[in-house]
DNA sequence: CATGAATGAGAATTCATTCAT
DNA sequence: TATGAATGAATTCTCATTCAT
């Protein structure tokens, strides 16, 4: 594709390890996408392990980056949660097979390497509890336990990839919309 | 173990899965942990992957069937809401290892085979989708698009397995709670 | 060959690591030399490395074998040392190839293994070393640095392998009395 | 460092070669530890099979060279081989490095890039050969079979890089006494 | 039922060498 | 002279599965 090998190395293992898997997709098949030889690839790669890596990182680095812009800027509470599901939502689907690769295959690094993306993954939920915890302290929130609730909330976000179908008919902006109204206000009709 | 070989190969199976992923796991592995001879495994299992699909298959089954069960159930919808939760939770957390398994090493299933599952968890959303649309025809909920709503719920319950550590203090009953509260009442303090 | 498949692996190994080499022979070589598949041969061996760790440490705990059995007889040292050269130089004649994988691929061993091999050939000139000390101190032999001489002889003796050839008249005990007279008397006519 | 490419090259494979193996030095080790991209190096060798040959051959030559000067020098055949001894002791011990690449590594060269070594090494035999000649006939030594006491002599003097360590105290000068007096008055107190 | 030998395809990775710039 | 991208062949090792005994 472009003249940036590494660049095209990445985008072909990201579209390959989203569609087929980790360890079913070969060296060869990134090779074969990105037209190079087998050998030339460890030019511009330590190894699989650590191209998966790169990945993980860049992707969990996008998420944790944008939701502490948003956790130090100066709104209330529930804003930032609206907001935070907002961009959540918007950055899965809009690189939804490299929040794919993140949220499936990491688990086939190797133990070493998964902690560098579960440090970075436990510093995501850690962000929205403080968003929590913020809105109970200043009175927006009832949230008698605000990191269980991150949870909660950190789930039904990060199942997104899971079913959503760019070839739906879905926006980025209606799924975030019925979900901050959803965690806001709860389903119950007359609370 | 026991005498049931079929079924120590199927918990030797679940155990290695979930601690070492599917691809991680060899057949060996599995023979090791049983006792067995790697070629003797042959006499009860078909292949890997059939024993994969065995495990998910009998996974799926078990929230598919407590959940139709309670949504039968003369009771009102928020209720069942209450209890399918609490069901989802105790499940989740009492077969820990299975349902590890089930979520994450399921996607290592050929097209086919693959498909079998998807199928059952396609179900169980919809069973899902189902209890909060009878809420909302007898006026208990507000749900305006009950089927995302039921993502984000399933998402919530579907990530337990993700951080639930049996060591640590919580049981399945507070989790129910919190998330109950919380897709119930939703965080605002005054809505 | 033969039935026993892990001895023929051996056998071909040392065939094949004598002849080329052990970083010149590929694992296919041996497969080939044994009429195995490629992936048969490691039913029998753990590494292509711990082959030659094998060979090599069968083949030194040989040499320290007969010596030790040697060094605790009861015979005068002249006589001891006599023995321990004709012992050396046979059993290097008929196990040549066994004995040049000893000395000339061990080398290639990782390290750690390696330093297996290191410490039993230490032993070895620990044996000679003893014998001289004990003619030393009883007046049979003049040796003042009996190290030094036993490095000397054992040099002379583990040179046989890259200069003996079968073809050639030689026996091993023309060599090791040529061998002994040398290092029991000297060059000198009249000393 | 030095501006000489060639002789930098040279001594950089000469220590990898030693400290690793030829077989276990990349072009690449090369390169890095003489500050050159990997194909940059082939503006000045031929291929790395050429430069383990140029090595060797130098190291042979010099102790072909000096060797023959003592030869053909007029002093007693006792003289020659007490200088013979102290000269091989000498070069293998301030060029180490070099000697354990001809002794250790040159078998692995090419068929006939190796008979080129082997060729000089031959005739380095020789030479000793003819110093134990010319003392046999003179009637300074006895010697029977002089070929064979050559190769012993050889050998006891091909060992020593195996068992040097420059960190020991043994000097050049006191091996070569030590061997000097073995192989001219042997081990017997009272021949 | 159980074994364990055998398969054969496939995996990731290394490496000496070439060559256009 | 120096670079570094590219090659392509080779290498060790793994593994699910089969089958004769």
């Amino acid at each position: 594709m472009g003249a940036n090998r590494q660049a095209d190395i990445a985008l072909a293992a990201v579209k390959l390890f989203e569609q087929k898997g980790y360890h079913a997709t070969s060296v060869q098949d990134i090779a074969d996408e990105v037209g190079l030889q087998k050998g030339s690839l460890y030019h511009y790669i330590h190894s699989k392990e650590d191209l998966l890596l790169q990945i993980a990182h860049q992707a969990i680095s996008e998420f944790n980056d944008k939701l502490e812009r948003i956790l130090a800027s100066d709104i209330p509470a529930r804003e930032k949660l609206t907001l935070g599901i907002q961009n959540h939502i918007t950055v899965s689907i809009s690189n939804l097979q490299t929040t794919t690769v993140l949220l499936r295959e990491a688990f086939s690094l190797g133990e070493h390497q998964h902690q560098v993306i579960q440090d970075q993954t436990d510093r995501y939920l850690d962000l929205w509890t403080q968003i929590l915890i913020e809105g109970q302290k200043n009175g927006e929130f009832t949230v008698p336990q605000p990191k269980l609730a991150a949870l909660a909330l950190l789930g039904a976000c990060n199942w997104v990839y899971r079913w959503y179908k760019s070839s739906g008919k879905l926006t980025a902006e209606e799924i975030s919309s019925v979900f901050s109204d959803l965690f806001l206000k709860g389903l119950l009709q007359n609370p």
